[in-house]
DNA sequence: TAAAAAAATGTGTGCGCACACATAGCAAAT
DNA sequence: ATTTGCTATGTGTGCGCACACATTTTTTTA
């Protein structure tokens, strides 16, 4: 049971060469002769060794440098929540030589994505975190930092064709059946069930339809019978928006609503309260402060909760890790899809980073 | 920006004495002027000094040994799961010299726990993790080991008067009340509605009363006229067990039961299904195998995650940081209410540990 | 066959800290 | 006045690794 700490200098014993050489041989930097090599390699296959990361980087003491790419936290509070998981990374990692250096973009304007991207390239960052919500403007940027191998970690959307370091998110699939199923509970009988993408581009909606796909997935598989209805509102002006929401509302027989942009479901609890709707179900995302407020009032039944917060911290934290300790991430990390209701409120709001 | 990494030399530098100087100022290893005492604390306190934690523990290289007491895992799945919580976190702190030992005790033998405490405490470990299952017999053991100065943090029962290291779980008595707000979703009308404490020593019941309060509280502040009905159930025969429950489900007409205790569940499930009576809505705690298998059938409608693996696993990770790194836990480390459907069941057993 | 070039191997140093140990300074004891 | 016995202070070393550099061995060339 007495595993002793094997050090380099044990190898090199063991294998009757220098330190030089094992060390030569671990990191692959050739001037070996087969020989040595080959009973270094041998040795260390017998033991088996594993670096002290914590004298590793002890010795290198190089900066690294860390490039944050999310869409301006001063204009949506969803973004926001990401920026403060990337501060507190920031404050996580400060022991260690770290240069964080956020980047935003207007969410609305690709053009203002593209400037950011070339920005973060002459930067010349270590290493990349990113939600890559313009699909088509990202992919060149991708390549490019492929180019200078430079790795980036995915947060928040999944491009899993330009195979980043990893991805960290939610399975949106899975997220429309559970927001599909909040809304079904109990309810008797077939009904009318409505699915709103409200006031987002409809540029990133991989991921709105992949949650539309799995809100019909859900009534395909368990209610057959019940109707479904996709709205989508992309109108800049809200005063639009309300229209449409209102003339459905007077329109239908609504059973529940998802509403699968987190800052649309503040909107449909004000037109629900305006046309005394209330008992109608509705699901809406995250825990932002308007949602919060409809959730504790009983508009808003549940929320289905990203934790964007913690998704921007462990992206940030796979990368230091990655960079630092050189330990590799998985493929993805998925988050579980968290139901919350007015009861269990509190106790995400007050528990830390989970 | 540029904030250099300021080490004890420098401090030494700028306060005009030497390195061993600012050393013992640092350590309060005494044996220090006034005078010099005076300057390093002034220029330590200009300076924001932060040691590097990196460097520090390389140079001890002292060999840290943590012991857990948990119920043994092999009679229990929810303490299985703590267990590999434990085993997660070892393999995690692998790098540093750590040394974990594991001390299982019977959940239904206080005398078991006295042993194993006693071994504990002559194995002189230096730092335990503990869920102090067994009020009385835990009080002197907490006692020696403050003696000792050997800190310990407690998880999934919280005693706050014994100040421990930390503290790792749920709030129970909200748990309570979301146990009691799902099954009272949707349900009009007042209805009864049932608690149940299924064997469970009734010696910590402190765990299982805090949820009842809980449950009551929901029902005073939300549904006055709902009748609610508790229950405990202690015997050590099933048979005894399921003739109790057999007779309360005959003899009322039950709107939802919330179990309150992870392995019961499943017994309640049996019954439901044996009378015909599976439209009562049921609740119970965590993703025990049984449990999982009637969420997916919809014999259990919800089931709330305590998620002990990830408990265990961050009581682990706390005393490593604190003994290694010295950094101070949180006072309190309160994992949100996880509400847990047949629809995001999957994201949960498929994400990691969160 | 000697000299030069190239390849293989070995040695030394620093990263920042903790701690053991060495030395300086200074007062009390002889 | 010299020694002893303190305290205050400074110096040196090791932790394990990475990497620069020095040295040895082998190969090539004249």
């Amino acid at each position: 049971m007495d595993k002793k700490k094997i050090r380099i200098k044990d190898i090199a014993q063991l294998a009757g060469v220098s330190v030089g050489t094992v060390d030569r041989v671990i990191h692959k930097r050739g001037r070996v002769s087969d020989e040595a090599l080959e009973k270094v390699l041998k040795t260390l296959h017998e033991i088996d060794y594993k670096p002290n990361l914590i004298a590793r980087t002890l010795g290198s003491s190089k900066t690294y440098r860390i490039a944050a790419l999310i869409p301006d936290p001063s204009l949506d509070e969803y973004w926001h929540q990401s920026f403060q998981g990337i501060n507190h990374a920031q404050e996580e990692w400060a022991q260690y030589d770290f240069r964080l250096e956020t980047f935003f973009f207007n969410l609305y304007d690709r053009n203002s994505f593209k400037k950011v991207a070339e920005a973060v390239l002459e930067s010349e960052p270590d290493g990349v975190l990113i939600s890559p919500v313009f699909y088509h403007e990202v992919l060149p940027f991708f390549e490019l930092l492929k180019d200078r191998n430079i790795p980036y970690v995915l947060f928040n959307t999944n491009i899993p064709e330009v195979q980043p370091l990893t991805f960290i998110g939610q399975d949106l699939f899975e997220s429309g059946k559970v927001g599909a199923e909040l809304l079904h509970l109990q309810q008797k009988g077939a009904g009318t069930f409505a699915i709103l993408h409200i006031n987002e581009n409809s540029l990133n909606s991989v991921h709105l339809l992949e949650k539309e796909k799995g809100f019909k997935e859900y009534f395909r598989e368990n209610a057959p019978d019940a109707r479904v209805l996709v709205l989508e509102l992309n109108s800049q002006e809200e005063a639009s928006v309300e229209k449409a929401i209102g003339m459905l509302l007077q329109n239908t027989e609504l059973a529940g609503i998802l509403v699968t942009t987190s800052k649309g479901a503040s909107l449909v609890s004000d037109m629900l309260q305006a046309h005394g709707k209330d008992s109608i179900r509705l699901v809406g995302y995250d825990l932002l402060e308007e949602n919060i407020k409809y959730l504790k009032a009983g508009i808003i039944d549940f929320l289905i909760n990203q934790n964007p917060k913690r998704q921007a911290f462990l992206g940030i934290s796979h990368l230091a890790n990655y960079l630092l300790l050189r330990k590799e991430p998985p493929q993805q990390d998925l988050f579980p899809l968290e139901i919350i209701t007015k009861q269990n409120l509190r106790s995400y709001l007050e528990s830390g980073i989970h």
